[in-house]
DNA sequence: TATGAATGAGGTTTCATTCAT
DNA sequence: CATGAATGAAACCTCATTCAT
């Protein structure tokens, strides 16, 4: 109120910080899963005191939600930034969703999105906060579905909301991970097959 | 000691009593989750005290391994236990599966058995136990996978862990378990759509 | 009261089984002391249920506290009924005494003595119990440490109550029980040095 | 951070509270034994709560090994810094030693270390850690009792080993305590005639 | 009388969250 | 703002003791 560019210095400051929390948190879900993620460490490693976390996330689950966000928000953006050609597949439009979710920097982020999914603590969470950014993926993806049907590609016979629901499916690495993480497949490998599973799965018949 | 049928009374009942320990804990686990599953609340919604609960099951991953075996044990039985004409397709073999695993009297059984698959603290559980039981419905699994690749079913260019995971994928009822939870369709539908998907997927192509 | 030599039978077999116990529960004292030792364990062990221990005795201590005193008796017994020549010194009684205690034929007496005594459980217990016999062991011992003053065997500038505890330190097997175990004496030797010490540290000055 | 006094501050305010726990337990140990002691008994006595308690000593083990090194500490430091003509006996250099582990301030460490090393749960934490501090006492009277062999002023024919026991549980005040707690003795009486015992009993024979 | 299933108080330890400095 | 010590609820597990059969 007094010197806004101060401010704003700190407001900045205070992002840089924030993104930080995020990624170390990030990292430690990632090692032990969201239970065994504790506050202490994650201030440790940030290198701040656990009332300076406080400062940041009134709550756990606020902090582990605000990853989540954050990672959907990045998905949206490069959705949403992707070049999309009219004349481009439906099918074509999907994969390359699955490929935007699948090839983040660090490569952890469909591991991360699983384990959140999948902790029962974490969805609890996610039910009371409003799920707009993933409620936008989710539209995108709809309605490129319907589009796939419209233009023939898709079977029309399957709803959309299970065609949705199997797409999500393909995208999670789920029990992949074991594929490559202990079978030792490639995850691309994985990836073609299981792509190559779904588009067929749900291709109109030629007939 | 004396009376063998008094002996058999008794172990009856224990027996009963460690059924509804399993079912309230199993209930227990599909509201909460693993890992904020007590052995307190299961006590109390036995209506036992907690020393009772130790008396059947040592540690709590004894009873939450208990149940998972348990429900294990009635899949593979009733497995090897369905008539298998000889000409019927892998397909129709694999399906029936299926079907297996999603109509249990509950109808809880998959989702119980994703929860544990995807809880850290019970697969580390999981993995100093035998798993022999997994073990074998996920051979009878790969054997149909191959003998549906041999029969020209089956496309031969997907490796067969890669359809062995894909087919446990398409079984978990994951997000599935939404679909008629909270969108309103039956779980026929759902399961329909979702088999559909899956061997149309990896069908092998007419050439 | 119908049948005395019924109920005189019955006594019998009562008796017998209440020293099986207390051998029992002597030997698992001596195995893992006294917290460590279980009603459930001691039990197991006789061969009985839990709640037949009970009939015995109505708890823990006292259990503990029976095979305290059965020690005692034994030891007050022996000592009763060791041959006393008149004109034997006092320290030849006093080593006499000491051999009774170490010469059990289980080998075991003294380091079962010694737990109990130093376990914080059984001393509060034993306050509240009295200690006839104990008294009258130690009775026995003082007399003799007297009468070891008196006939100009023993230094009568020492407190004789002062004598007594430290008769039963060079007793008690205490660290004692290091030397033999860890580090190579004998019994035997242990004992010859110990003795040697306590009856040459109060013998009366010769001068 | 930025300013030392104020880390030191509450460096010494924390160990303030350290020495104030140990205290605590100490008490504690002495009345009821090391089994019976609770962290929750020692917080409240203490007046923190539970965690903060382990925010000092991770576990129970910690806490009681903690103020058993002290002891040890305070004991090591004060033969270190005993002036030791060279001319002194070694029974009076012994002496001194008995008198440094009996005369502390509370006048409750012999007992606290003989309940600590008469604990069965206790003995098993001290083996896991190193007892350099015990071992360097251990040398120091042990060195002392072969110099006195050497100068002719003790026994030779009585092993060291043995001596340097006896040494202990002289000092050990056992149920010496009872002499002067229930008997009326003063604890100087009682030292100083078990120290003329032992002292006595370990000499050399003029011959 | 004998049984052993049932009880529940009590013990150790962890960790999200608060709050005085 | 930042700190980190303090809190205390809650989790797992044990075991002496009781009591219906």
């Amino acid at each position: 109120m007094k010197v806004p560019e101060h401010r704003s210095l700190k407001e900045k400051q205070r992002l840089e910080r924030e993104e930080l929390i995020l990624q170390v948190a990030q990292d430690v879900v990632l090692e032990k899963g969201y239970r065994d993620t504790s506050m202490d460490e994650i201030a440790a490693r940030v290198g701040i005191a656990k009332g300076t976390l406080y400062l940041h996330f009134a709550k756990k689950e606020d902090l582990m939600f605000a990853f989540f966000e954050r990672e959907m928000q990045k998905i949206l953006q490069a959705i949403e930034q992707q070049p999309v050609a009219a004349e481009m597949s439906a099918q074509a439009k999907l994969e390359s969703i699955v490929s935007i979710m699948h090839k983040d920097p660090s490569g952890k982020r469909a591991n991360l999105l699983f384990i959140l999914f999948n902790s029962e603590d974490f969805k609890i969470a996610l039910q009371q906060k409003s799920l707009d950014t993933l409620q936008r993926i989710s539209d995108k993806v709809m309605a490129y579905l319907e589009e796939g049907k419209a233009r023939g590609e898709f079977d029309p016979d399957i709803p959309t909301g299970i065609l949705l629901n199997s797409f999500f499916s393909v995208l999670s690495p789920r029990s992949h991970r074991r594929l490559f993480q202990e079978e030792g497949y490639t995850r691309e490998e994985v990836m073609f097959c299981v792509q190559k599973i779904f588009f067929r799965g749900i291709a109109k018949r030629s007939s």
